[in-house]
DNA sequence: CTTCATCGTCGAACCGCTTCGACAAAAAGG
DNA sequence: CCTTTTTGTCGAAGCGGTTCGACGATGAAG
C-alpha cells in the first residue's frame, strides 16, 4: 500500500507538500502540483483514512442506530435508513450502522471511542435509553422521534398531533361524525412511542371540538391479531362511518381484511391513514393519508447533524423542528 | 478526552504497561492490574478506535454494500441487511453501510481508504461491476448472489435451481400438470438478476423431464402492473390449476389480486412461492413456500468474511455456498 | 538598491495506540 | 550459591497522515 510518503519520494517533494498538494491549505506551484499527481496515479495512492481521522479528529463517518424490536413491523424503518444515507454520502459521510440490542450501550461505545463525528438515533421513544448517553458524548446526535427531555440534542419529528387534526377535520368535512381511530399496538405505547399518544391525544380533542364520536382502539402488529383485531373493531363500532388507521402494520393488512368482511372503501366506509408514499406503493395502499415523509425527515437530521460537526457553537441552540403534514387524497374517503 | 498516556501517568507506569494490560499480550501484576484499572475507571478512559486501527491496521468494521434500484422492491432487503449486522456485531465487528449509487466505485472507495477489513456484497448480480473492484481490494469479500465469476471471493446464495424442482416436484406430486411460472420482472433479467434464470430454467427443465406443462412470465414490481400482469396471465392461461411466484412484489400483492378475483386457494388454484419466513408474516402470505433464509445466508456470509480476515492465509480456497432450499408448507397447494 | 511581503517548500512535532527489544528483579535449576 | 530462565516493566520506534513555524527565493514598494 502506497503512503503519502512514497508519493513524497517519487515526486521529489516533502510529505507536507504531498499533504497541502492534497487538502490545498497552502498554495504548491503548478510544476510540483503535476508532479505530486503523477506520482499520485503512478501508486495509485489513496489517503489512509484511520490515519486521516487520527491527525484530524475527524472521522468523516456519523453513526446510525437503529432498533430491531421483537414483533415490531419493519419495513417503513428502511425508508429513514435509506434517506439518511442518502443524505451523509452527499455530505460526504459515510454510516456507521448499529443495530445493537443494547443501544445505550452501543451509542457509548461508537461515541467513546471516537468511530463517528456524530450520531443520528432512529426511531426514539419517550424515555429512550440511548438519548442520554447520546447526551453525553462528546459528537453531536440528531434525534428522528420525539424524547421527553430534548436538551442538547436536535430532533426531528413529524407534527403528529397535527397530522391527527388534519384527518379529522378532514373526515368531519365530509360529514362524518362517528370515526373509528386504529392506533400503534399497546406495547408501542409501553415502550414509550410518543407519537403513539401524541397523534391518538390530538385526534381525541379535535374530535371532542367538533362535538364528534370518536372511538380509539390499539392495533395489533402481526397476523392473525390484525385481521381479529379489526373485525372486532369493526363488529363494536358499526354506526362508525370512518376509520383512521395510525399504524403499519394494520394498514398493510386492511385492504385484505376489509375485502374479506365485503366492506367496500369509500361507500361502506371511509378510510383515511398516515404513511409514506412509498410505503403506499409498496403494499399497495389506495387510502388517503398524510405523508408520513421519512426521507424529509432523514435528510433534515443529517444535514443539522453535519452542521453541528463543521461548527459546534455557531450552529446555535438544538432545534425541536415538527415537520408539517400533508395530506395526500386518494379518494378512500367520501 | 483521556489517552492512554493520562491512565498511564495516574496509574503510575509507562503507556506500554497500560497497553499491554488491555491486551493482555504480556503478563502483568496484579498490582499493576488494579492500579490500571482504577485509573481507567477514574479517567473513563475508551480506547481510540482510530489510533488503534492505525496501529494494527485493522479496522474491526466491515463495508455492507447494498443498492436501492429504482422502482425495486426492498422490504426483503432488511432481512439481509439484519443478519449482516447482527452477525458482524457477534464477532466484534462494526458495519460500515454504503448505499452509492456508484456500488463500484463506493467498494473502491472504502476498501482503498482502508475503512474497512472486508466487504459484504449484497444482491450480487450476474455481471456485478462492484466485484471486480472488491477483487481488486487488498481485504477479503463475500458475496450474497451469485456473479458471473467468483474467483477469489466467496459466494453464498440459495439453491435456486434446487428450489425451483422442489416446488416443481411438490406440485407434480399433488397432481398438477399445468403450472404458471411468475418470475421477477424483466427489468431484473436485464440487470442479471442470476437468480431469475437459474430458478426459471431449473422450473422448466424439471417440469420437461415429467412431461407437464410450464408457462414462464415475468412478474411487475409495481401496484397496479402488478394486478393487470396476474390477471393477464390467469386469463391466458385457464387451464393452469398452479402457480409458482418467484418475485417478491407479485406475491406480496397477489392475495388482493386473488381476492378481487374471486380466486380462491388452494380451491381454485393452488399457490407456491419461495419467501422468508419474517417476510410471509409481514406481508400476512399463506402460502407453501421455498424458505429463502436470508438470515442464514447473511450469518454464513460475516463468518466466513471474518475466518478470511483473522487469517488470510489458512482460510483455503474460495468458497461457493448454495444453502439448500426447505419448504414450508402452508396449505395453499392441493 | 534596500526593505518587506508573499509564495512555495521543508523539517519536525504531533494525533493515540501497539509492539519490539532490552533489562532488572525474582524464581527455578543444578 | 551461582547460573539460567521467567516475569514484569520500560523506552523507543512506528502506523500514515496533518499542521505549525521557519526559511530561501521572488516580486513589489519606496
Amino acid at each position: 500500500m502506497a503512503t503519502i510518503g512514497d508519493v513524497a519520494r517519487v515526486a521529489g517533494v516533502s510529505r507536507s507538500t504531498v499533504s497541502y498538494a492534497l487538502s490545498g491549505k497552502r498554495s504548491i506551484s503548478g510544476d510540483t502540483q503535476r508532479r505530486i499527481q503523477a506520482a499520485i496515479a503512478e501508486l495509485g495512492f489513496t489517503v489512509n483514512a484511520g490515519a486521516r481521522a487520527l491527525a484530524t479528529a475527524q472521522t468523516m463517518s456519523i453513526g446510525l442506530l437503529s432498533q430491531f424490536h421483537q414483533d415490531e413491523f419493519a419495513p417503513a424503518m428502511l425508508q429513514y435508513i435509506r434517506s439518511v444515507c442518502d443524505a451523509a454520502r452527499q455530505l460526504g459521510y459515510d454510516v456507521l450502522f448499529v443495530t445493537d440490542g443494547d443501544g445505550a450501550g452501543a451509542v457509548k461505545r461508537i461515541t467513546s471511542s471516537n468511530q463517528v463525528d456524530g450520531v443520528v438515533l432512529l426511531d426514539v421513544t419517550h424515555a429512550d435509553p440511548r438519548v442520554a448517553p447520546l447526551r453525553a458524548a462528546r459528537q453531536p446526535g440528531a434525534l428522528i422521534g420525539l424524547p421527553s427531555d430534548t436538551a442538547g440534542l436536535d430532533v426531528f419529528d413529524l407534527d403528529f398531533g397535527e397530522s391527527a387534526r388534519m384527518l379529522v377535520d378532514h373526515l368531519y368535512g365530509l360529514g362524518h361524525r362517528e370515526i373509528i381511530l386504529i392506533s400503534p399496538p399497546e406495547h408501542v405505547f409501553e415502550r414509550g412511542g410518543a407519537y403513539g399518544w401524541r397523534f391518538r391525544d390530538a385526534a381525541i380533542e379535535r374530535a371532542g371540538r367538533y362535538g364528534i364520536r370518536i372511538h380509539p382502539h390499539f392495533g395489533e402488529s402481526q397476523q392473525p391479531a390484525i385481521g381479529v383485531n379489526i373485525n372486532a373493531v369493526l363488529d363494536a363500532r358499526k354506526s362508525a362511518t370512518a376509520m383512521i388507521v395510525h399504524n403499519d402494520a394494520t394498514v398493510a393488512a386492511l385492504p385484505i381484511v376489509l375485502q374479506a368482511r365485503g366492506v367496500r372503501v369509500p361507500d361502506d366506509l371511509s378510510v383515511a391513514s398516515l404513511y409514506s408514499r412509498d410505503f403506499g406503493r409498496i403494499f399497495s395502499l389506495p387510502y388517503t393519508a398524510v405523508e408520513s415523509s421519512p426521507d424529509k425527515l432523514g435528510r433534515l437530521a443529517v444535514q443539522q447533524l453535519v452542521r453541528r460537526i463543521l461548527d459546534p457553537d455557531q450552529a446555535g441552540p438544538t432545534v425541536v423542528k415538527f415537520i408539517a403534514p400533508e395530506l395526500m387524497d386518494r379518494g378512500s374517503t367520501t
